[in-house]
RNA sequence: GCCCCCGUAGCUCAGCUGGAUAGAGCGCCGGCCUUCUAAGCCGGAUGUCGCAGGUUCGAAUCCUGCCGGGGGUACCA
């Protein structure tokens, strides 16, 4: 299994947009950084600085002066006056004015000068890997659902989630592989073969067997291969296989790059079992007891040991994963990032324990845990068990609402919140859906660039001599166009893929304000028409890079 | 019992490594298409940020306790 797929390695890290530029803001709050820390003599004050809350309190506003006032034993505002001035001193032409305002805030108005020149900062060629951290190896394991049904709207969350932080990690400088771990053995393989044999002899399912109707299909496809219903062996290998073959499917249909899936079983074939079991062995965290091989969890954290191999001499799940992420880290991963399901956050102590044990200090294990989706339809709930089969799968849930459409309503959220997703509301409003909001900006935008082309005769590039004021609504659509690096970096870091989609919002709103507010073909003005197409493609380009991120596409037109 | 997540507008949820008057979408009410896509825009109404203390110039955000909801707590996977 393993073999098979590899091939598809690497194709994330080769076609991610990268998103970082050279960045106007930074520029902005290093100086008044730079001010802050002369004035107090302590270089490690780190003041920020962020957009204004509103339009009268200035373009952006810093806490420097709050930062500094108590161990100077000043008063805020006494301080934020002279800091003021200082970087009044600094800034020159770029700043119109400066303001200290409320209990000591700095607030900067910039000048249109500074609006102009960091459009053309952003049009400019981009430089690929942002400022900051270093690059890791991460692998990323996510969706990893049990190969006995297909992948349910609940998988769905997991794969948009795994997905677009691989994508964020990427777009952040980091090596990324992502990874599946097939559970191919252990007890509920052979309930699941027996699930079919009994369709086979048009039986029910045994007790805890699988009900759904593609156990009946799967019957069928065992008949038509010639595997009898007594084949048990056969039957649980190639149900197996044909249930992997249809989640890759569903995966790639979903627009998920996985890299690999890694087979549970294949970990036994190639004797990884044993030899992680080794490794733990020689790093002394082990014992035995009653006849079994324990892990001393406790040893990191964890609230009771483990065990590893039962007293029959048969490995746990556990122990077999635990050689399963041994493995990860000596394929050379330094980052072991584990999206898991609420239902295994008892696992992450222990896992974690197993990986310190191993006594690789380098390597992080990281669990992120995704809480429940409830799926709400016809106002109650309903149960999400591939046992009963009463599960709404992932490619019912694409066929309803297509795929940009779900991974976006899946990505909407926090990855810690519990989500209720209204099926009858996703279906009924989806012309109404957020991401159609934010694509939709995207193509108008190629609506007007294509009728800015057309027309004969105009905008060859001269650079223009601007004397147009910069109109409210441009410089609003400017500051958050030029705080998409920064809000990639936290949304990566902080693994929360939610954050691009509200930023993708809150862009296409501005930009449908500027929209409004700014004629962009045959704008009055000398230049004025240029700076705004300039702006246009750098609103294009960003919002083509955050569904990007997302795994959304951007439409030419809609 | 112990562990994890959540509690913010009618609903679904952002904001939580502390900042000024707490936001978005949906829903509700009222406006805007002889101008680059009305899948859009503008205006209006709705809040004890679960409760109580604490930390400080400042708390939805950090700390403690409590209440409520969900999940977990195997020699299952």
């Amino acid at each position: 299994m393993r073999s098979t797929t590899c091939s598809r390695a690497s194709g994330l890290n080769r076609r991610m947009v990268v998103v970082a530029r050279t960045d106007p803001v930074s520029s902005l709050l290093e100086v008044v950084t730079e001010a802050a820390r002369e004035l107090s003599g302590d270089r490690s004050v780190l003041p920020a600085l962020d957009p204004a809350p509103r339009p009268e309190l200035g373009d952006f506003s810093s806490n420097a002066a709050m930062l500094i006032a108590k161990p100077l034993g000043r008063a805020p505002r006494e301080v934020a006056v002279e800091l003021a001035d200082a970087v009044s001193d600094r800034l020159g032409e770029s700043l119109e004015r400066v303001e200290v305002a409320g209990p000591g805030f700095l607030n900067l108005f910039l000048a249109d000068d500074w609006y102009r020149k960091a459009v053309e900062e952003l049009s400019g060629d981009s430089a690929p890997v942002p400022a900051g951290g270093e690059s890791e190896r991460i692998l990323v394991e996510f969706v990893s659902a049990n190969p006995t049904g297909p992948l349910t709207a609940a998988s769905g969350r997991h794969a948009a989630y795994g997905d677009a932080v691989a994508r964020l990690l990427v777009a952040t400088g980091h090596q990324v592989s992502t990874e599946y771990y097939v559970n191919d053995g252990g007890s509920q393989v052979e309930s699941f073969a027996a699930s079919i044999a009994a369709r086979m002899n048009g039986d029910e399912p045994p007790e805890n067997g699988y009900r759904g109707d593609y156990v009946n299909q799967l019957a069928d496809r065992a008949r038509e291969t010639g595997i009898g219903p007594e084949e048990l062996e056969r039957l649980a290998l190639e149900g197996v296989a044909w249930m992997v073959e249809s989640i890759q499917q569903s995966l790639d249909r979903f627009g998920v790059q996985m890299d690999d899936f890694f087979s549970e079983r294949s970990l036994y074939q190639d004797g990884l079992v044993e030899k992680g079991l080794e490794r733990l062995r020689n790093a002394g965290h082990t014992f035995e007891e009653g006849g079994a091989l324990w892990l001393r969890t406790t040893e990191f954290g964890d609230d009771k040991d483990r065990v590893l191999v039962r007293s029959g001499g048969e490995p746990t799940y556990f122990g077999a994963d635990v050689a399963y992420h041994a493995d990860k880290v000596e394929r050379g991963h330094v980052r072991l990032l584990d999206v898991l399901g609420a239902d295994h956050h008892g696992y992450v102590a222990r896992m974690d324990a197993a990986i310190k044990s191993l006594g690789k200090e380098d390597v992080a294990f990281e669990a992120r845990i995704l809480q429940m989706i409830h799926l709400v339809e016809g106002g109650k709930r309903t149960k999400m068990s591939k046992r009963a089969g009463d599960i709404v799968t992932l490619d019912e849930l694409v066929a309803d609402i297509g795929v940009d459409a779900a991974r976006f309503f899946l990505l909407q959220r926090s990855h810690d919140s519990t989500m209720d997703l209204d099926l009858d509301l996703a279906r009924s409003q989806s012309s109404d859906n957020p991401v159609y909001y934010v694509q939709y900006a995207h193509a108008r935008i190629q609506s007007i660039l294509r009728k800015a082309a057309d027309r004969p005769g105009t905008g060859n590039g001269t650079s223009p001599t601007l004397r147009t004021p910069v109109e409210p609504a441009e410089k609003a659509l400017i500051s958050l166009l030029l705080a998409f690096p920064a809000e990639v970096h936290q949304a990566a870091g902080r693994r929360a893929p939610h954050r691009i989609c509200a930023y993708a919002t809150e862009t296409a709103a501005a930009f449908h304000a500027f929209y409004r507010d700014c004629q962009v073909v045959d704008a009055p003005g000398e230049g004025t028409e240029q700076a705004r197409l300039a702006l246009c493609e750098s609103t294009a380009a960003t919002l083509r890079s955050a569904l990007g991120l997302l795994g959304i596409s951007a439409p030419e037109s809609m």
